[in-house]
RNA sequence: GGAGGGAUGCCCGAGCGGUUAAAGGGGACGGACUGUAAAUCCGUUGGCUACGCCUACGUUGGUUCAAAUCCAACUCCCUCCA
């Protein structure tokens, strides 16, 4: 399988990352005969990245560790306008201030992923907002604008959507595509950037950019995709109950972030481990093989892996260990996420459906309510059967908490304080 | 600027004066079965101090004993014409 000359489009090929590439043949040739520099961009539409940018990510890791020069293109600028790819309609504008506070969280995830630093090979992070609040509209119009064929533009899957929906694409939204192009010539000609990688939704906006390097700068530039991930049952990457899998620890705890990769299912594991961890390939295959029950073996590494890049290794184990104690031996781990609740409550008598929505657990009352009917709630591991029960001091452990459950596999302590 | 169509719960989508907290589907959550998996089956899916009350069908007013349903104005979207 491994038909390439170079490391990275080796290592891409066999851990199963790429969807298409505008020239392999090219890319290889480069990558062999020297140092690449590519680059990806992400959107500061939310205040961290999550599991669905992470392939992403893992691409960028690949291609420093094959010895290549990575840049992390901040979407500062960009995203004061909406990528309409794909999206059926438009997104509320965001305001700087919040594109401010967004990046700054999304940048503290690169440094777990990249070494960033001054190095010919060291990792580089810019944002677009550095040259594109600059544009002045007549030049650029005349400079970049007259490259682009509205024609052709219209003709992209990624507006097919929001045209045959008849929903409007606002002539704003129409111009990411140029922005995004713009980005690329840009990067090419401040760091002689020469790749752009993506997720398959952004095939379009990356061709845009190859053609324009080529119309306006005579730059031949590459572009190559991921295949967009989906589970082998069709759900979104990335999306639980909750919302999103964040990468950030203040937005979705190690723990949570380890039971998220621990309940992958069995048709992807394999597919996982090639892509979100880094272990070798026959690791990876002996894993994979595993069979029935077994297989949760491989889950366990999975998770781990996945957690330890994230998290740091020290966080990973320990959210493992809380797993352990708290799933397979039924005991409480005094390492499963908490909420603390004022002592003087709890000795008062403390409705349990307040219990559990003061726990996070529930949404309302009234959800809590529902779930004791169906048999879903339960104190430390009792079932609760009547909604108007109460909890108090008899009810706390010698540790001084109360396990509440929701379901199979949410659990939360509540502690006095 | 003119003519016509549209806006319903997390999403799609019915309803077109009272029996509508709003059919159906999707998603999500819970239960059963399992392996903290998938598939399948069952249940739930606005809030509350709960046999009652409150909030909700783009916004604001109006008609009516009664409005998601009728009327008016407004906002936004779509199509065709200029």
């Amino acid at each position: 399988m491994s038909s390439y000359k170079s490391d990275f489009l080796n290592v891409m090929e066999e851990r199963g990352f790429i969807a298409q590439c505008s020239d392999f043949e090219a890319l290889d040739k480069q990558l062999s005969d020297g140092t690449v520099t590519g680059y990806i961009g992400f959107d500061c539409t939310a205040p961290s990245l999550h599991a669905g940018s992470l392939i992403q990510i893992m691409m960028l890791r690949w291609l420093q560790k094959t010895g290549h020069r990575p840049i992390a293109l901040m979407g500062g600028g960009t995203t004061r306008i909406g990528d309409p790819s794909f999206k059926d309609e438009a997104r509320p504008l965001l305001t700087d201030e919040m594109i401010e506070q967004n990046l700054a969280g999304i940048r503290s995830v690169f440094d777990r992923f990249l070494s960033f630093g001054d190095g010919p090979k060291d990792a580089i992070m810019v944002n677009n907002r550095d040259w594109l609040d600059e544009l002045q509209y007549i030049e650029f119009l005349r400079d970049y604008g007259r490259h682009f064929s509205v024609n052709r533009m219209l003709s992209f899957d990624s507006v097919k959507l929001r045209l045959d929906r008849e929903q409007s694409l606002s002539f704003l939204e129409f111009n990411y595509m140029i922005l995004q192009a713009y980005d690329f010539v840009e990067l090419n000609k401040r760091f002689g950037c020469a790749l752009q990688m993506g997720g398959s939704d952004q095939w379009g906006n990356i061709v845009n950019g190859i053609e324009l390097g080529r119309r306006a700068e005579g730059a031949s530039l590459i572009g190559l995709t991921t295949n967009l991930l989906t589970t082998s049952s069709g759900g979104k990457m990335g999306k639980t109950a909750n919302g999103a899998v964040w990468v950030n620890a203040d937005m979705l705890s190690p723990y949570d972030y380890w039971q998220y990769w621990r309940n992958t299912e069995d048709a992807d594991v394999g597919k996982f481990l090639r892509l979100f961890t880094e272990l070798p390939m026959d690791e990876v295959a002996r894993l994979e093989a595993l069979e029935g029950a077994e297989l949760n073996d491989a889950k366990k590494v999975l998770a781990t892996e996945a957690t330890a890049m994230a998290h740091g290794r020290a966080e990973a184990e320990k959210a493992a260990e809380t797993a352990r104690v708290a799933f397979e031996q039924g005991a409480i781990s005094a390492d499963l996420p908490t909420v603390e609740v004022p002592m003087a409550d709890l000795t008062a008598g403390f409705g349990v459906l307040n219990a559990f929505v003061t726990a996070g657990l529930c949404a309302s009352n009234g959800d809590a309510r529902r779930q004791i009917k169906g048999g879903g709630a339960r104190v430390n591991d009792v079932a609760v059967a009547d909604e108007r029960a109460t909890l108090s001091k008899s009810d706390m452990t010698s540790d001084g908490v109360i396990k509440l459950s929701l379901g199979k596999k949410k659990h939360v302590l509540l502690k006095g304080v």
